[in-house]
DNA sequence: ACTCTATGTTGACGCTGTCAACACTCCCGT
DNA sequence: ACGGGAGTGTTGACAGCGTCAACATAGAGT
């Protein structure tokens, strides 16, 4: 029976699932990785601290439902830098990269926990694990999501000679890493000059594109 | 009054330091980050709980001094493949990017925790402090050291005309974001195919340096 | 020989992830 | 209409962790 009768809270919560996504999203960008403690996410989505076990078999399931969430804003943004900038496959290239550049930047602590690579538990290669069938399958399908619109983007650009022909798998995979590797750097303050303003950022993306874009047309 | 006579640990360790750190990479490599904890780290090295507060301030600072290690053991590696490639300019930048990639999947705990970006606590970026007299000196030096290597590398490079004339720092940075986001993809399981062989990391990797070598020469 | 300081130990605290046992609600078949 | 799951939320408890204060020991210098 409930003691008050007007409590504003009903019993249950109704959508406990993405309210914990959610307040494990805020917590991360408000206080970084190590304050997204189960008890927080808890206590913020207005549950006792037990309640996520009813929607999340671990801890770092719900992590990896916050990164598969982040994978699905970084992919949309991509998407949408891709047609702003037209038809030229080049500029379509670069303003995705930019765009990459721009959500991690945005999203730091975020983006940090979608390459935490498996959050660094349990052994790091599951050899029994095919990719299919890894321990987030719903994490990686909105990695290889992002992933597929580089490789999409690619393909445009082969067909209009833009990029030499080879396999646009491969392609994105060099495209993707020296931008995340980028990212990475920037992020861990390693990108070796003093001060971390937005300028630096964007003139340090602009001289990884400009290496890549020439390297990739180099037949 | 020691109660056994013949107790084979003296009271004193003698270089507890040095055994904690290697504790710590021990646990690293066989166990992975989650595993190495404080109070592993003190049973494994023979003294009780809070020894190892004699010598480190913080767990975090203990990992600083075993990421410091692990970069002491990159720079190294580095810089003997680029001796045993010869005198080719372009022939030591791949080698030393070859080495890089081994390093990092031989060991993949350990290279996680040197980028781990400050260890993932506090204010991601804090802007009080200065890049030199960051929260970790020694670690920062370790890092900027291999940084070092490769910015040599690049100059000489420049000078036999293997790579255009701009500022070598600059093209490091691109060199080293280029490598590192290959082996970060990697050691997340994320290049795109199946299976983790070092074949594939060989493929990969060779792909990366064929784009970057291309990208750096191009006028 | 005595003291000082560096180093190691023990006990304790709060926080965390996690589980078992219990409580409440809602829906479904009768 | 109603009775019972199934689903969901709560409370109590536990072990492990990082950390600190208080204490113990040993070795070095006067």
């Amino acid at each position: 029976m409930t003691i008050a009768a007007n409590d504003s809270r009903p019993y249950h919560h109704g959508d406990l699932h993405n309210a914990c996504v959610r307040a494990a999203l805020e917590l991360l960008e408000a206080e970084g990785l190590e304050a997204v403690t189960l008890r927080g996410v808890a206590e913020r989505a207005g549950v006792s601290r037990s309640a996520p076990y009813r929607h999340f078999s671990d801890k770092r399931a719900l992590l990896a439902a916050a990164a598969e969430q982040g994978f699905k804003l970084l992919t949309d943004a991509i998407r949408q830098a891709n047609q702003a900038a037209g038809p030229d496959p080049a500029a379509r290239v670069a303003a995705g990269c930019r765009a990459y550049a721009r959500f991690g930047a945005a999203h730091p602590c975020l983006y940090r926990l979608m390459f935490a690579g498996d959050f660094c538990e349990g052994p790091l290669f599951d050899a029994e694990k095919s990719p299919e069938q890894s321990e987030f399958p719903a994490l990686a399908a909105a990695g290889d999501a992002a992933y597929d619109v580089l490789i999409g983007e690619l393909t445009d650009a082969q067909a209009a000679g833009a990029v030499r022909l080879r396999d646009p798998k491969a392609q994105a995979l060099v495209v993707w890493a020296a931008i995340h590797g980028l990212m990475s750097l920037y992020l861990d303050n390693r990108t070796g000059y003093a001060g971390h303003e937005t300028a630096e950022l964007e003139t340090v993306v602009e001289g990884m594109l400009q290496t890549l874009l020439e390297g990739l047309r180099a037949s």
